[in-house]
DNA sequence: CGCTTTCGGGTAAACGATTACGTAAACGCA
DNA sequence: TGCGTTTACGTAATCGTTTACCCGAAAGCG
């Protein structure tokens, strides 16, 4: 590995100079600066990250913090995509990325402990138990924070408009002539009963009543769990003409059990998704469903944890919405 | 930050006698160490990896080179699946995951740079461009890297079935009683190649011929443009029987297609994919396809990237190839 | 011609650990 | 008692940078 040290001795000037010279500091004579990044170039330097970050207590290097409770994690699109523009994000702003987990070399200790270890600026925490203990510890600490789909008092976070967007696609049924709309919510996080609020308050604010045994509890993200919460619903006396699902992905499982009680979507019902995935608009019929804007929370999540890293001062600790959108699909038939 | 210093004074010994005693050297006496380390527990020290680094020359890091060329990146499951099993062996072992990106501060510079001024002890490549020549700058480096599914002379690989995997599944069809087949494959990469050898090499030894009209390309996991090339198939006057697609994921498209054609799978054509993607599963009928390992894959790359960073002597660069299996589901039907 | 500024660069300490080596005390043994 | 060996700990250099401070020479000025 060739160090300063290595251009100093070949320029015949001293390390601290090759210093100025690189990082771009005025005290240094114009001749000087070319000779030494020349041969900076000549003798292929990297320079050293650790080093410097050890001098500066500046590493740039952010921690994502990630525990995944059900084993769905990086398989669900929602975080994939969100990942890829939150490291997009911070590569471009020249920061590297970081897996923060409870166990650092072979022991496991907390994951402040493992964020001190590594000495990251700052760590996203995404798709995480928020009431665990140790996440706690995490936020409480001096380490710049930002969580995504979750607020805590006093720090940074970035949220998908979950309460709005499922408001929005009840009013869309609504609009449709729905009228006996049923629910497969996901089990209980910040996110799923975010999405409950925003539809029972679109509900009562359309005056519509929903019976207790239109609401259906399944695994978020899970099909098989859907598909037989799904096929209770299609069981009732009074079946839903419309039927909301927790998430697209859990929709094939639904999709499974309606095609097994040979009905046909949208003629027989209506279904309604909520995600947007990928695989949402290539379905057919194309699934309605509300799109999640990942792009923007991986990319304002990166954002706005560099701000703060980089100007404690001036950048306080905000919620940002990240607003979604309708996506109309075909899983919807007007009702008159 | 509490460091070696400040356990040092408190306890009123050397800083390197801290360090002999939390890194368990002998030559320290029983007591002291005792001493040493309750102090440490009580001042909540964390140790840092740098400084560590810096001296030990062993970060401790691995790094994740992965540029998606088509953008699917982290949103293919294959991927996801893989970096999952990957990260938790590395956790497992001691070590954590960076990405390596072809810029480093704010400006680009090569993956090789990147992975200096990280100091990465070792890299592993998915997914990338291995025709890349920054790609091939870091493999030729001194850097231990392994590559999966894509191999480089006497560097270690990972390689998943394909060739093997393909074959069997036209054994398969074969056996099913099939004789049209026609295949769907992705743009070449390492993978397709590989999965197109395995279908020719089936086929001549099963004796099938395949018209040219039969073989299609689309966009690796790319539902879109699989959807095209099957509406082709299917305009043809001797229609293939069965059809393979290039990945699971593109069948989605496919499947599309022949719904639209009024067909009905797999009454009146077969299909099989490739990845077991858990979609797959999912669909109704069950998709029939090769499950790949990626549970595997990622445990084995990061378990032998780690025996190259630490016994290189010892650890020749292998290939290993990983076994998928077939998952038969309801979308090939059995002709007489 | 003296004096102060500015310019260009060097010195050295520091970041937090690791480790080869030195050394004083205790011990073993004839 | 004398001498070698072990035990237990300290000293100091080192990893590669950064940065506060120092200093000589050239330049500016009346």
């Amino acid at each position: 590995m060739v160090s300063m040290k290595d251009i100093a001795i070949r320029c015949g000037v001293s390390v601290a100079t090759v210093s100025k010279a690189l990082s771009g500091q005025q005290d240094i004579g114009e001749a000087t600066r070319q000779r030494i990044v020349r041969a900076a170039e000549e003798l292929g330097y990297t320079g050293n990250s650790l080093a410097r970050a050890l001098k500066t207590n500046h590493t740039y290097n952010i921690g994502i913090l990630f525990s995944d409770l059900s084993n769905s994690g990086f398989m669900h699109e929602y975080f994939a995509s969100t990942l890829n523009s939150l490291r997009t994000e911070a590569e471009r702003c020249g920061y590297d990325i970081t897996f923060i987990s409870n166990n650092v070399g072979h022991q496991s200790t907390s994951y402040l402990r493992h964020a001190l270890y590594r000495g990251v600026d700052g760590v996203v925490i995404i798709c995480a138990d928020f009431r665990d203990p140790l996440v706690q510890e995490l936020v409480n600490s001096e380490i710049p924070v930002i969580t995504l789909d979750h607020t805590f008092n006093n720090r940074a976070a970035v949220l998908s408009d979950n309460m709005d967007g499922m408001e929005a696609l009840v009013r869309y049924a609504y609009e449709m002539g729905h009228r006996r709309i049923a629910y497969i919510h996901g089990n209980p996080t910040a996110v799923t009963e975010n999405r409950m609020t925003g539809f029972y308050r679109a509900c009562e604010a359309l005056e519509l009543t929903v019976p207790p045994e239109y609401i259906e509890e399944c695994e978020y993200h899970e099909p098989i769990s859907c598909y037989h919460a799904t096929k209770r619903l299609l069981a009732l006396a009074e079946r839903p003409t419309c039927i909301f699902f927790s998430d697209d992905y859990s929709y094939i499982g639904g999709s499974n059990a309606i095609l097994e009680a040979g009905l046909r979507v949208p003629e027989d019902i209506s279904v309604i998704g909520y995600d947007g995935i990928h695989m949402a608009k290539m379905l057919s019929p194309k699934l309605t469903t509300w799109q999640q804007n990942t792009t923007e929370l991986g990319r304002i999540a990166a954002a706005r944890l560099i701000e703060r890293i980089e100007h404690p001062r001036t950048t306080p600790p905000e919620h940002i919405v990240v607003h979604g959108g309708l996506l109309e699909g075909e899983t919807v038939r007007r009702l008159d």
